[in-house]
DNA sequence: CTAGATTTTGAGAGTTACTTTCATTTCATG
DNA sequence: CATGAAATGAAAGTAACTCTCAAAATCTAG
């Protein structure tokens, strides 16, 4: 590895060996590498190869590190997050509510990383069959999760049909409010999106919107 | 071609040109093909070459009849059926009667096929990470007529993003409905799973039932 | 029925994502 | 420093898909 591995962040965790820190590293590069040539030629034309060569890897290591190429694209999940905020969530707390709180703080944290990233990710849900594929195929992941969380709070079975259906429409409600940010140039305000979505989950569509 | 073309089914339409019935034929026999195939060895264990081996045609015309390896198992669409059924239904019924009628046409129509394949695929759904997310690809298309649909009873934009929420949350439900029931062995009916899922995404999960 | 236009097919070579294996290097630890 | 464990790279292999082009099957006029 012929890099100048001079740049290592700030308050970069030092608690963690060498052998650690490297990992991380060789993801970002790998993720990075990704994002730029994404950005320069587009999805499909970019290959594992070219993506390795800029992240000065080899390609075998980037499919150590992400299963997929899709993968590399898409965030790793919130899931956990969200079910951390929502098992601290006050017990009594109507459902309906706490699920509109955490939706926001996971929209928040969502923002953390650049802007740019967030938008190509989005616009390559829309665009790429593929990724918007494997964005489905772990939005069912969270369904799951969200079933769990939904039966500690309400006692109810998380396996049965009601609950996984309610999941599941929830998850699919709002995997289309993220198309629709996308497709709409991602202008306007998400939050503000996210709560007409909610309604409708939550109320049906409301009788007259014009 | 050296298969032997005496069975012309009784009623096949004869309407058609010698050269639309082959085309038709062909389609059929990559499909049973790959069923029998998948059967016998499971779905990634199945190559393309086998599929077309067995189905008596070269892996170019497997690929000039279906995409992908993928869409050989999936239905074609009961997209254009729904829309047909849903605009025959008299315009002053309640939009949640009509839907509810409609999918349970839909299902009734879908139950045509052996029991063998509907089984088959909704399995593959459940197992074959592949399948399911071409599955919910194809779902995606089915959410955006239903926008069209809701659109032209309700008078309301197909395009506005409550319209686009309720369609996919709809979806999503119905995608979790048989992958339940799959996952149940396909035990019950499954007219009464709909019911109950109809209910949920209508009226929200009911407050207790157990 | 034949000749020519059109469509469908098959053969083959090429691309690329992904897998697997194994030898080499890099880090951790006593 | 030495020894073991983990990460890496090189290379060969698989299989889904794409493209191109020539041969074969079907359709249509005359």
């Amino acid at each position: 590895m012929t890099a100048p591995d001079t740049s290592c962040s700030p308050a970069d965790n030092p608690r963690l060996g060498l052998r650690e820190r490297k990992k991380i590293k060789t993801r970002e590069a790998i993720r990075s590498a990704t994002y730029a040539l994404v950005e320069e030629q587009g999805y499909d034309a970019t290959t594992i190869e070219q993506i390795a060569e800029r992240a000065e890897v080899s390609p075998s290591t980037v499919f150590r590190y992400f299963p997929t190429k899709e993968d590399i694209v898409l965030t790793d999940e919130y899931d956990p997050l969200i079910m951390e905020e929502l098992r601290a969530r006050p017990a009594d707390e109507p459902w309906p509510d706490s699920l509109r709180y955490v939706m926001h703080r996971a929209v928040q944290l969502g923002m953390k990383e650049p802007l740019r990233v967030s938008r190509l990710r989005t616009r390559l849900m829309v665009e790429v069959p593929a990724v918007r594929s494997r964005m489905m195929e772990s939005m069912s992941a969270t369904g799951r999760m969200l079933c769990q969380a939904i039966g500690e709070r309400t006692g109810r079975d998380p396996q049965s049909l009601e609950v996984r259906v309610y999941a599941m429409s929830l998850v699919g409600g709002l995997m289309e409010t993220s198309m629709y940010w996308a497709e709409h140039a991602h202008e306007g305000d998400f939050d503000a999106l996210l709560d007409r979505t909610l309604d409708v989950i939550g109320y049906g569509l409301p009788p007259e919107n014009h």
